[in-house]
DNA sequence: CCTTTTCGAGCGATCGTTCGATAGATACTG
DNA sequence: CAGTATCTATCGAACGATCGCTCGAAAAGG
């Protein structure tokens, strides 16, 4: 349906490196020094990344109240007791990665390359594309955060909400930059860089059914990337051939 | 911003009456007359009233599964062996209210009003503004459907799966017929009625953020209509002089 | 031998659910 | 109409199961 250029530019999202497993139980594993007891980060982090696999696995399944310790416990190897070498209660291992995640999106979106700074379109769609692809390189943690933000203590409903906020302004500054250097319509609703998001968290929270419809995650891209632009670009920028170039040539 | 013209055409989705808790009360007795053992309507019809209203909220705060049946029998009024005359386990208390959601969209969403389904614009415009208006009047059922759709034996799982579909043919029906009569670019993409779900989600999921903004349902169901007309509309129609039209006269 | 890490039986609490008792409404009888 | 039997709807203590979590002991590593 859509097809790339003869000149193929590489596709912005690329270019950003996504994070390991590894790089992620490191980063989860230097944030709760305090509360995990175990030292040695030889040991530590591949038994984290093997419970965190498994707690991801578990929940998103039948979600993380549902997912029992002596179900964890089995499904990671450890024993009921020595899970809490790793965290002080099920709740703290809920924030672990919440908190990873949400820290995660601002790392990633915050670090575009130069090259697509200077320019309010590209830099909006690489946006859309790097979120997409981020969310897809590290689906259980999405599915998770988004599945369990919600039913939450006040304390934690607080981080989900400024996290959302926080990623909400990436798409509000680009649009706010793209109306004052004149490419987007000075009248663009205010309001669409709020609908952005859950058109990014279509793709991962139903990820079964756009598999089962064969649609992958460059044309999804390119159909959001296509209904944002026209909600944006001035008349007859975007909707004329079909083809939406400042992404894939 | 977006201003009413003044000929006030009145807004399509405000034609179609709100059910009541006391009808839906009834359409619950009803489809489950052999699970609940109380007889006479005239008691039975406010008590799950009373017991629906207490659930919806609870599981509204802190989910489903942390609602124990002490906490419900306590709000409801109802001692813990008394909720069982109503259901016959926790699971199809849920599933009542599930089926019931499901079942009301339906209702709702295949009964617009004659003048609305000759002009496929009109027709795409009231799907859109009935179901926010719908979601709007009925919050507590549908954040509960959609907080605890996910988390699911595969059978309840299967049936959320099936409203969801069922709601997108309503879009995708108006949009192929939209570009049957040529009202719509033939191009549109075979993806927007999947994208304008979430954007209708959004609205009842994060209501606590657009009341804190100042966002009315009215304008947001005109921002919303706005994003998906641009999206299938021919050039230069709907971006004219932002005035979308076929909604508010 | 000392430190680090893991084990797993067991604790108290809470969960969904059951069931015999009971109060209230209704129907029947003399 | 009074009295009684019958049925309906509700009650709440109690049960077994499962939960998150603790802790003294064992194992592993250097």
């Amino acid at each position: 349906m859509i097809k790339a250029s003869p000149t193929p530019d590489p596709v912005p999202g690329a270019i950003v490196a996504m994070p390991t497993m590894e790089e992620l139980c490191r980063s989860i594993l230097a944030r709760h020094h305090d509360t995990i007891s175990v030292r040695k980060p030889a040991v530590a982090v591949p038994r984290l990344a093997r419970i965190l696999e498994a707690a991801l696995d578990l929940s998103n399944r039948g979600g993380f109240q549902a997912m029992s310790l002596r179900d964890l416990s089995q499904a990671s190897g450890l024993s009921a007791g020595g899970l809490y070498a790793y965290f002080d209660s099920k709740t703290t291992l809920l924030k672990m990665i919440l908190a990873e995640v949400a820290d995660l999106v601002q790392r990633v979106l915050s670090s575009p390359p130069e090259a697509v700074t200077q320019d309010a379109v590209a830099h909006l769609t690489w946006l859309i594309d790097t979120h997409l692809r981020l969310t897809e390189a590290l689906l259980p943690w999405f599915t998770f955060a988004f599945m369990e933000a919600k039913n939450f203590p006040p304390a934690e409903r607080r981080m989900a909400v400024d996290s959302e906020m926080l990623t909400e302004r990436f798409f509000t500054d680009v649009i706010a930059q793209g109306i004052a250097t004149g490419q987007f319509r000075p009248e663009t609703s205010p309001l669409l860089p709020a609908l952005i998001k859950p058109l990014l968290q279509e793709w991962y929270v139903k990820r079964a059914k756009y598999r089962r419809r064969g649609i992958t995650l460059d044309s999804y891209s390119l159909e959001v990337q296509g209904v944002v632009l026209s909600a944006c670009l001035p008349d007859g920028v975007v909707l004329a051939p079909r083809s939406i170039r400042p992404v894939i040539g």
